[in-house]
DNA sequence: AATAGATGTGAGATCGATCTCACATCGTCT
DNA sequence: AGACGATGTGAGATCGATCTCACATCTATT
């Protein structure tokens, strides 16, 4: 036999009072009567009631969900976001919707078409595409608070969070290069991602201000699993003459770089030298542990959080942008070399 | 200026309708003449009408909604699930609402009961607890499907997935054993958890099988996190006479030990012999590669998926239990010991 | 020609909670 | 005594989409 969930309706009946009444008394608004607000207490305990999210929403306009669109879950750097994300929606009695755009932009806009359709509070996205993001106009037009976490939309002025991605990539590239190295390899995303072209920006501001030329037999691009950067890496040292160091950009792709190099018995630091942007759990066990550039993980989600719920709470300042710092964590993986 | 979002009302007015035949064109169902079905859906793209899924909820009863309550969307075995759930939940039009139990009951009992009031349609849950599980059992009453992952919850008849977590756990023991192990160590979770107690049986009896007395020394709990499992690590092999060889019972924690043991000078496999419960990305690439149980990690999401969107779509039959096979991958972290 | 059926449309109820408004019934103050 | 404010309650509108029902037309069939 399927129970039904109770409705307001019921505890009314059960109270013996008018809806209007029942709310009062649930809610604790207006002029209620002590023994009456105690009868639809009581009544609303016996039938275990618990609004109807849904139908409060409609009527008020708004349901306390928080929409997530990230990239893929599955990368360390988004699960740490998400989570902390989860956290704080929690505590502010918000639930959290996760989308995962994986990096694809018609994606991306459907999703967020299909959660604003939901009436959802608010949005933390990390958008796909610099450059296309009229959806993300159209939310702000609406006036949806939305906070862009990781990565910047042209023209879409709203909250963000970010790390100095540019600077980051330059102090590790400048790092190989003062090591001696000057063919430099970059592991790198789809262009499209914000991050990845900063990275890559830093990567030959640095090559630039050392003279040297870039080289596109240098740059590998591969999605953001492991799987796919284990063959971009292959890909890349399987030239003739394949670069002596590597930058990646991002952990799951030096983790796949990592793979590769293993089964193509390129060995770190000897053979290669590797920087892989955003630290990862295993960098310090691997042999030689790994360098990286390491950016504040668990300060991104709860900044964007933070700057989201300031919102909805009312706060109606200019957005603000947040730029956390990168910092090269020297460990074994660069050698010195001394060829050209 | 705020624009608000067009609704249906508004579009039957643009084309001169009432909201019965707007709806009717737009849904296509029942009768609509051509030419207001055109005339309905210019209006419709003209104000770029979405229709509200909240209304659309409240009155069927329903929002296209899946709920998942997980540990801790950090761990790369539920951030996995996770994200296949969402893909398949995606082709079917349903967006995916992610609550992280964090281990704690009370903490799932009350996500839960705020989605349910959400009018979600079904429910994917690893419970943290075995036994207390009235919510679990509300769920089945009020009709809402339920499918169980990773875990099995006592008294709550419906759908689940699982591993063979006991088989696996006493694979990687009676390895231990044969190898010549006598004082085996666990990293384990909280016994709450239905993983945990079950890969700790497996334990224990591998141990009972060779006629090894269980001693409670050897066992060091923590909850699932690199850093909790890092300080475990150090406690249980901080004793006069610690292990000489240690079984975790997930990767969060086999990672944990990891760096215990390198923080600690303790060598693998030279001092200590190392199973991890579940395989991970770089379990290949540290120094010796590290000997695992594996499970299907990428089938669960899939199945716990297929076996809602079964319900979901009206099949009636009883139950389905899904159990996948674990393996042990011998690597090199396990060896040879001749003492007592 | 009459009637059954097909086709097309609108009015209004419904989902569940909230909120405004109107209407009581008090007590208290001049 | 009259009046005003405080207190308590209910009827009904509202949020947006959907669906039933009733009412038109129009076609085809006997």
């Amino acid at each position: 036999m399927v129970r039904k969930p109770a409705t307001l309706k019921d505890v009314a009946a059960l109270a013996n009072v008018s809806r209007a009444t029942a709310a009062r008394a649930l809610n604790s608004y207006g002029y209620v009567g002590d023994e009456t607000a105690q009868k639809v207490q009581a009544a609303a305990e016996q039938l275990g009631y618990r609004g109807n999210r849904l139908a409060q929403a409609l009527r008020n306009g708004q349901l306390p969900i928080v929409g997530c669109i990230l990239g893929d879950i599955q990368n360390p750097f988004f699960a740490r976001i998400a989570h902390d994300i989860e956290v704080l929606a929690r505590e502010r009695g918000h639930n959290l919707v996760i989308g995962s755009s994986e990096e694809e932009l018609a994606q991306e806009i459907s999703l967020l078409a299909s959660l604003q359709s939901l009436s959802i509070r608010g949005f933390i996205v990390a958008p796909t595409s610099a450059d296309n993001n009229a959806h993300l106009q159209g939310l702000i037009a609406e006036n949806v608070p939305l906070v862009l976490i990781d990565r910047v939309a042209e023209g879409v002025d709203c909250d963000n969070v970010l790390v100095d991605n540019e600077g980051g990539a330059r102090k590790a590239v400048e790092y190989l290069i003062a090591m001696g190295h000057r063919h430099i390899g970059l592991l790198q995303d789809d262009m499209r991602i914000f991050t990845s072209r900063e990275r890559m920006s830093g990567y030959q501001a640095a090559l630039a201000a050392a003279g040297i030329a870039p080289d596109d037999r240098m740059v590998s691009v591969s999605q953001s699993t492991v799987e796919h950067a284990v063959d971009a890496t292959i890909r890349l040292f399987s030239q003739k003459s394949p670069p002596t160091a590597l930058f990646t950009v991002d952990s799951l792709m030096t983790q796949g770089a990592l793979l590769a190099f293993r089964s193509m018995g390129i060995s770190i630091p000897h053979d290669v030298s590797l920087i892989g942007f955003d630290d990862f759990n295993l960098a310090t066990f691997t042999d030689p542990q790994i360098t990286v550039v390491s950016q504040p993980v668990s300060e991104i989600g709860r900044a964007a959080a933070r700057l989201l719920f300031d919102r909805l709470s009312g706060k109606n300042e200019p957005p603000q942008k947040i730029r956390f710092e990168t910092k090269l964590i020297v460990r074994g993986s660069v050698s010195r070399r001394s060829d050209g």
